[in-house]
DNA sequence: AAAAGGGGCAACCGCTCCGCA
DNA sequence: CTGCGGAGCGGTTGCCCCTTT
């Protein structure tokens, strides 16, 4: 067990062991007071100063990840999902820049989503889950599903005046949180498009174009390859999903895909059912 | 009812970036 | 220009809880 040196705030910090693991209540009723009265920041001198027997760092991360009163908790909506698969597409791993379009909703807890869902299905289709054909399948096949799904939730609970005209384009009412950075397009509410909008001519896959009105470009360097290693992969993205899907039918031929449910909770019907897209992807084959 | 296994998630670790002296 | 400290990021680990056997 590591020691930390003396600060200037407590003459006995010397004294005592750093404490590991899970958070006490204790402790984060300390955090939360401290930040009260001084603000955030300065994580390491409010490490030292607030009495708490953690790192700066482990400090800054429970107040982030969890004590923040604008953390949002409990499961990932469709449209949070459909977002974070869209925006993962884009940017890859960049935890923390899909987290500033998903307002409550921290890095950690997308990347957690990210490993524990997203990838266990890439794992049972044995594909790589950063490979060309799982982004394809993505796009071509589980987005369109939850866009669907989206639409249905937003039908069956308009009224029938709404019935009665064409939906709207399924909005986010949060506006994307400010950031610093130029070439964002901040404060602008994030946008989905409905099927009525959609221009098959635009796009490879039979499915509705999911368009996040987020930048294409950024000084994060999105769309520098040395930055985003997807880049590098010949536009992967762009791919005709026939050749995408190439070979596909081979490693799910025999069936021993578990029924796949990555999104949470309620919404477990059929949505991710292995039937679907096999016949998914016979359709692709057959269109050839 | 108990043990084993697996999944989910909070927390840690190491690296990089950035601002400042 | 360089070194240093603070902060942030992404990968990984480990624990807890739930499910299965």
């Amino acid at each position: 067990m590591s020691t930390i040196s003396k600060g200037s705030c407590s003459s006995e910090y010397e004294d005592f062991e750093l404490r590991r693991g899970p958070w006490t209540l204790e402790e984060d009723s300390l955090l939360i007071h401290y930040i009260a009265c001084h603000g955030e920041g300065r994580w390491d001198m409010l490490a030292k100063c607030s009495g708490l027997k953690r790192t700066g760092k482990s400090c800054r991360l429970r107040w982030l990840n969890y004590l923040k009163p604008d953390v949002k908790r409990g499961n990932l909506t469709l449209e949070e999902q459909v977002m974070i698969l869209e925006l993962h597409s884009k940017w890859g791993n960049r935890w923390s820049r899909i987290a500033q379009h998903l307002p409550g909703r921290t890095d950690n807890e997308i990347k957690n989503y990210w490993r524990t869902r997203v990838q266990k299905q890439a794992r049972q289709l044995n594909i790589d889950a950063n490979s060309a054909k799982f982004r394809d399948v993505i796009r071509c096949f589980w987005m369109p599903r939850m866009l669907q799904k989206i639409e249905e939730n937003s039908r069956s609970s308009s009224t029938i005046d709404n019935l009665q005209n064409p939906p709207a384009p399924i909005m986010f009412n949060q506006e994307v949180p400010p950031t610093t950075e130029g070439s964002l397009i901040v404060g602008e509410p994030i946008r989905f498009f409905n099927h009525n909008e959609y221009d098959s001519s635009s796009d490879n896959c039979n499915s509705p174009s999911i368009s996040p009105s987020v930048p294409e470009t950024s000084p994060y360097g999105i769309d520098n390859p040395a930055y985003n290693p997807y880049l590098s992969d010949v536009d992967a993205f762009n791919l005709d999903p026939m050749s995408a899907m190439g070979g596909f039918e081979n490693s799910i031929s025999d069936r021993q895909l578990a029924e796949n449910n990555w999104t949470s909770g309620e919404v477990v019907d059929s949505l991710w059912n292995m039937d679907e897209l096999w016949q998914f992807t016979k359709l692709q084959e057959s269109s050839m």
